[in-house]
DNA sequence: TATCAATATGCATACGATGGTATATGCGGT
DNA sequence: ACCGCATATACCATCGTATGCATATTGATA
């Protein structure tokens, strides 16, 4: 993959977001729309996008399809991911992403466990 | 600055070239356009587009406008330049602008001293 | 001041990415 | 077989950004 098409999946805040994310983890896609805020459409293009460019895989868990950072990691991202949270101003989007995300398992596994094991939270 | 803006400015492959020649000093436009093979519109307004995000910084040499990374450097940046000649594949473009730019320089020095100094070379 | 070289800018156009709505697919449960 | 939920896709409108051409600006030199 080339650089310049990494740095266009970059270039878009959800994107960013997205893969902060799945950086703690699979997810799927609702659980994504919850936190991101996001409608379904857009979410699910976006992840189309990643996944065509190798940055994500996806997986059918019954009617959910969970997704994850792919498992041959780029450098590269893998490199840019780990700052974003420090990133100034910014990083504090990101560091919410991941406390909702928390907290979204946490009611999860309350609710009920099964449906946490299946989206593999 | 927004991380949003820097990776959109390294999603274009001559920006990255530029950025990637600036990391070794500064050069004019005239400089960056032999070693580019670029023409001289699109140098030129690639350099405003980075000189108003903030990357870069210009200052006038006689006639020439000689450009340099910025002096307050972005930590998002740097470390990004630092990869782009190990980039898989993709190095070679960006080590062989390196090499251009040596021989440039010493056929200035070799040419005319006066010059090469007055273009920061 | 006329002229040239280096560089910048304005404008029109084209292209690619994005967003929204509607619709399709795939799976589980009844 | 049917229905509902989760997700994907098709299609179209839109908008941002790049590109090309023409022209303006700036500094040096004669």
């Amino acid at each position: 993959m080339d650089i310049v098409s990494i740095y266009k999946c970059l270039c878009d805040r959800q994107r960013l977001r997205i893969l902060n994310l799945l950086k703690d983890g699979p997810l799927c896609v609702c659980h994504l729309m919850e936190i991101l805020g996001a409608d379904q459409v857009k979410v699910s293009k976006q992840l189309r996008y990643m996944k065509e460019l190798g940055m994500v895989d996806a997986e059918r868990q019954a009617q959910w399809m969970v997704y994850r950072l792919a498992d041959d990691q780029i450098p590269l991202l893998t490199e840019n991911l780990k700052c974003l949270q420090d990133c100034a101003g910014e990083g504090v989007v990101f560091r919410k992403d991941l406390q909702k995300r928390k907290q979204l398992v946490k009611r999860l596994d309350a609710a009920s466990p099964l449906r946490a094991i299946a989206c593999h939270c």
